[in-house]
DNA sequence: TACAAAGTTTAGCATAGGCTAACTTATATG
DNA sequence: CATATAAGTTAGCCTATGCTAAACTTTGTA
């Protein structure tokens, strides 16, 4: 304890922020799927293993097993060999993702980043950011 | 595949976009804690355990167990029962990371963002910015 | 209708990153 | 200098995410 915090920000401040970091990891995945899901349906009328398992670029086996712990945490369902559906929470979560991430991804070309990049960057930044910056990211393509 | 990419952005260049976020994630941690190192050592003159494990919120354990991980990578060294170093390609990893923690946090702020939102987030943000957003940002910091 | 192809599931493995509890070493102080 | 306390280590456990290979269903078609 002595010779920590000799200057700056408290050690219990500094924490939080990485504590944030962990608390957002295992919710990143689960918005993805469901995002994806969501997605699917819109545009294929259904979700399918195959197709979720090609977009993520994950093996089929691994969106099985994911997709049972989502089933678990009430966001999605499905009969066996049956394709995927979202519950009233899932859809909520999906479309809170997509919120996001258009805001996050016009802000990056807003900002002036190609689109490739964009599209890239918008992937892992979506996960990370607080209401208040999405608030200012939202200003900001307001005005540009 | 007959169903699939029926419009929009082929599943390759989706998918790209998650492999780069796992990616991400797993030297996210490795930029975490030599940065918080090389910190450590500028401020008290060494990086102990028991000091990263309370700034990153985990038990000495975890920090212990991570440390042997780093060691394998060639990022850190230390003798047993002592405090941990860097080796020259840890330091350059934690420049690295130190130059983009402050792009990424300066840019928020400049963004409108307060003090402890930036902080939080950008320690989220920091891992999952290209070198061209990282650019971007700079540019937007020095015109405003 | 029967079978082949496509899709789904299960089993079993690996790694990363958390934790607690028990043990060892280093150090500071009476 | 002996010992209590602080710090570091080890062991063993857990969950999340990945993978491959093998088994099982569904479905389209000969």
């Amino acid at each position: 304890m002595a010779l920590s915090n000799k200057k700056g920000t408290s050690a219990k401040l500094r924490s939080a922020a990485f504590k944030r970091v962990r608390a957002d990891h295992s919710s990143e995945l689960a918005g993805d799927y469901v995002e994806m899901i969501a997605d699917l349906i819109d545009e294929q009328g259904e979700a399918r293993c195959t197709d979720i398992a090609m977009r993520l670029g994950v093996a089929n086996a691994t969106v099985v097993k994911t997709l049972k712990r989502l089933q678990d945490r009430g966001l999605t369902s499905q009969e066996p060999y049956r394709a995927v559906f979202l519950t009233g929470e899932g859809w909520r979560m999906a479309e809170d993702s997509r919120r996001k991430h258009v805001i996050v991804e016009k802000f990056l070309l807003a900002l002036g980043v190609s689109e490739t990049t964009a599209r890239i960057d918008a992937e892992g930044i979506e996960h990370h950011v607080s209401v208040e910056t999405l608030k200012a990211m939202a200003r900001f393509v307001m005005r540009n």
